[in-house]
DNA sequence: GTTAGACTTAGAACCAGTCTAAGTTTACAA
DNA sequence: TTGTAAACTTAGACTGGTTCTAAGTCTAAC
């Protein structure tokens, strides 16, 4: 690769500095997935990036969102017994999910205050605290 | 069945006054899962309906499963990727989930203060706000 | 005892996600 | 450059939780 594509630069940069080696797939995926905070399941992100006919497996679409998110550049969102959603905004918040559309939408941490969490043992240390708010449309009340 | 089985009984009063017909199948399912509040995922509880012989089968287990939340009798918990748990605490509350061992805790809703939550669109009414704080042995720390 | 509707069942099917084994790329030293 | 090992990617098989299907059973009403 040897133009200088900035934004691909900037995406391999981030790899690199979060102990990812930045190959040509990590990096088209990164690229969809870094740019701006964004939710998505790994076939939507599997469709997206081979819309193009960039042609990436299915098997590295799932080794490449495993590792982001091992390497804290993504995190899963469990929402759907289904299937795994994942978000990009890595900034301390939670989610609205709305169980008919299966829509999902932040919320920022601020805007939820969360009062002292229940004493734990001292063997325990807190690994993190995720909230979600399922809403409905309120005008569903008459439908089936 | 003629016997007059107490705990049966009330199992029976409760699937009724919850609008589900009380089938043998249902009756041995509640008497395991609604008696007291328990966490349990579908594998589970198809192998306890099924230690005394009693053959329940899966199917029976998943409709039946599905049929005791639509009609509140239980609730999902979503925190294992792989697979969806069941609460029959039907109290408000919230779960500890060790990441490690897979356990989950109650939290009683009182030892959580949520602050107000942000505003919705007039046309969302919230159904439900789920909290799951994930905890870990803090001694992991030089395990791999 | 017939009928209808609801329920249960075994096993097939489904599908998100993982594994395997072979091929490709990368990093790096000489 | 070339060689090499380690890391990565891939197609496709596989897994396992969950759902579907179609046939059989139960129960209540007639």
């Amino acid at each position: 690769m040897q133009h200088s594509d900035c934004q691909t630069d900037t995406v391999s940069q981030t790899l690199r500095s979060h102990g990812v080696i930045p190959t040509a797939q990590r990096v088209r995926i990164g690229r969809l997935v870094l740019a701006r905070p964004a939710h998505f399941s790994a076939e939507q992100l599997y469709e997206q990036v081979n819309e193009s006919g960039a042609g990436v497996s299915k098997a590295t679409v799932y080794n490449t969102l495993g590792l982001f998110v091992e390497k804290g550049l993504l995190r899963q969102v469990l929402v759907d017994p289904s299937k795994v959603f994942y978000d990009s905004n890595m900034a301390p918040h939670h989610h609205f999910y709305d169980v008919e559309t299966g829509e999902l939408a932040d919320i920022d941490a601020s805007e939820i205050q969360i009062g002292a969490l229940p004493e734990t043992s001292d063997d325990f240390e807190i690994e993190g605290v995720d909230v979600v708010v399922r809403i409905r449309r309120a005008d569903d009340r008459q439908a089936g």
